[in-house]
RNA sequence: GGCCUCGUAGUACAAUGGAUAGUAUAAGAGUUUCCGAAGCUCCAGAUACAGGUUCGAUUCCUGUCGAGGCCA
């Protein structure tokens, strides 16, 4: 059991023996001790002071000494300043932890909740490449997805794929007006740049049409739709829908190219799925619903024939579930996809990972789920997260500032192949070797950029602090690893461990930090938060610096504190790897 | 217009209502006969504004100003 629950524990049971405080009275805060003061955790009084009347001096001074008396193994001595009881934790503690835990590889794996989760993320359309916000996207998905699955859940991951509609006819248009027949392998190009290029292609030639038309006097509304592009377009995205054979084709060669794309990328930079959904094949599904709907009156009819639920005692407002012909939009699809996922995996909790721009159709949707009687609606969850915008702006396509996914990865690889080089480091590697090591620095670093942040909050893209290898990066962690890892190839910690007497400030800093590992993995997944393990993970590495800095580990004053550090070393080691993995990052032996 | 976010050092990010508001970069000063200097050490620098709630507010409430998003 982690030392936090443990001092909880005792100081509720010291509460209990000295006042016989009621369970329910008994809530204090316990955190880490600010450096600043002497002391491990800190017990905060104030709530207790108030409930027991005493001062905080007295209750402070009870309290320690009972946890003394009654937990000497876990406490060693204790001060009080103002309201705040800072509690010594015994060195014992310390050192028994690092003699059970020092090469356990499995932090926080244990516990099966029996509880699956599915997590839909990603969720590309087949007419352009992925882009800078995809990979925020898809990084965090795919974190949360691996923090949830250390904490004992099933996970399913999901991907919602929208492959057709009009955005996806445009591509199919362009090509066939413009292309000649030219295919990803004839331009040599990937396969989603390829379709991407018709799509651009399509609203060039649009707006042409439009400005012509507008130039012989016609309102632009009305250009916009009378332009030959768009009613090809419109054309096709019904002959599509009646499922013409020549447009299914074409269709399904087009979107064939853009997955071949696309898993190059996500095979690159290590996202994967357990299930695709084809929003082809799923968006018809949600009119059923609508109709049990309306007979539980959960939606009503207007006289045109659309259907709308009211929502207005939630506070929202009365929402368009089917136009009046009788068309789904949006919503009605989701609800379709709901029921489905529900049907193959019958979860307990959904996760959707999107954009915070759907903040309120995705309140919407949950609502509604609730109301038709879904039975884990309470559990779906939006893992909203901010866009991502470039120092000069926000990304806009219409404008060309789109930071492509590809480009990106290519940038940050080649830039570590830079850094590399210049360093001296690595000149030992062979070739393919150097390569696996500059992906392993350069996407790391790339992942770690966009996971290092709150995912509720937008965030800037600096692209030239981005491929920075100092500071709070990937980079300065997996070195801290590599470094340790050249240790270890020399020394190794003994079997049974030697007897120890004291630690030093700074070894057992960083095994307070070490022992906290499996509830900052508990923490990140409450909070569906990656960024805590960042930051985490990034004070074990800077602690280790220090340590390693001040202590020789190798060449210790003698064979005790040698087994001791290298004991710190392993555990240090494999808590970076094993936290790293969970951001989707690999860690080098050497770099 | 209605609803929802967000305003913290030059810049980018932290801080379950708790102690002197942290970290990284950029700027300044050090640090390689010694386990890997992509490191370490020191030094500076910020809560948009005005009220309120309380032992205590970056955090909660109200208003002002500013930025962004969603809905037509």
């Amino acid at each position: 059991m982690a030392i936090s629950q443990l001092i909880k524990d005792s100081v509720l049971k010291s509460l209990e023996e000295l006042y016989s405080l009621e369970t329910a009275d008994k809530d204090f805060q316990v955190s880490k001790t600010k450096t600043e003061f002497e002391g491990d955790y800190t017990v905060v009084l104030f709530s207790l002071v108030k409930k027991l009347k005493k001062s905080p001096e007295l209750l402070g001074n009870e309290l320690g000494n009972h946890l003394i008396k009654n937990f000497g193994d876990l406490f060693s001595g204790f001060n009080i300043i103002k309201g705040f009881l800072n509690l010594v934790v015994s060195d014992e503690y310390w050192l028994n932890t690092l003699n059970d835990q020092f090469d356990n590889a499995n932090y926080g794996r244990s516990i099966n909740k029996m509880e699956s989760v599915v997590i839909e993320y990603s969720s590309p359309n087949t007419n352009k490449p992925l882009h800078l916000g995809h990979l925020r996207n898809n990084f965090l998905g795919w974190s949360i997805a691996e923090i949830f699955k250390a904490n004992g859940y099933n996970i399913v991951k999901t991907c919602i794929v929208n492959d057709r509609g009009i955005h996806i006819c445009k591509s199919m248009i362009a090509w066939q007006l413009f292309a000649n027949g030219a295919t990803p392998t004839s331009t040599n190009t990937k396969g989603d740049h390829f379709v991407g290029e018709y799509y651009v292609k399509f609203n060039n030639e649009y707006k042409k049409q439009v400005e012509e038309l507008v130039a012989t006097g016609m309102e632009e509304n009305e250009a916009e739709k009378e332009a030959p592009l768009m009613k090809a377009t419109q054309e096709m995205l019904l002959k599509w829908e009646q499922a013409d054979p020549q447009v299914r084709e074409l269709w399904s060669t087009m979107n064939g190219w853009v997955y071949k794309g696309f898993d190059e990328t996500y095979k690159r930079i290590g996202s994967d799925f357990d299930k695709i959904y084809h929003e082809s094949e799923t968006y018809l599904d949600g009119k059923k619903y609508v109709e049990e709907g309306v007979a539980k009156d959960v939606f009503f009819k207007k006289e045109d024939g659309s259907v709308w639920i009211d929502l207005t005692p939630d506070g929202l407002d009365e929402k368009l579930v089917l136009r009046k012909d009788g068309t789904s939009v949006y919503i009605t699809q989701d609800i379709g996809l709901a029921q489905q996922k529900y049907e193959d995996y019958k979860m307990d909790q959904s996760i959707y990972v999107i954009g915070d721009e759907q903040n309120y159709h995705m309140k919407v949707l949950k609502l509604i789920c609730q109301k038709l009687g879904i039975s884990y609606a309470a559990n779906m969850y939006h893992l909203s997260y901010g866009m991502v915008e470039l120092t000069s702006g926000k990304m806009k396509s219409r404008e060309g500032t789109v930071v492509d996914a590809d480009d990106l990865i290519e940038e940050m690889v080649s830039d570590a192949r830079v850094k590399t080089t210049e360093s001296g480091k690595a000149q030992d590697f062979a070739p393919d070797k150097l390569n696996e090591l500059l992906e392993m620095i350069g996407i790391g670093a790339m992942k770690f950029y966009l996971l290092r942040v709150d995912p509720k909050k937008k965030m800037i893209f600096n692209p030239e602090e981005s491929i920075d290898l100092h500071g709070f990066t990937a980079t300065a962690i997996q070195y801290t690893h590599a470094r340790i890892k050249s240790i270890l190839r020399t020394g190794k910690p003994a079997s049974v461990p030697f007897k120890q007497e004291k630690l030093f400030p700074l070894e057992k800093e960083l095994v307070l930090m070490l022992e906290e590992y499996p509830d900052r993995i508990g923490d990140a997944c409450k909070e569906m938060n990656p960024s805590l393990l960042a930051v985490y993970i990034y004070e074990v590495a800077r602690k280790f610096n220090s340590f390693y800095d001040a202590h020789s580990i190798l060449k210790a004053e003698d064979e005790p504190k040698k087994d001791l550090r290298l004991r710190i070393a392993q555990m240090t080691a494999n808590i970076i790897s094993s936290a790293m993995s969970l951001l989707g990052i690999r860690v080098p032996e050497k770099m």
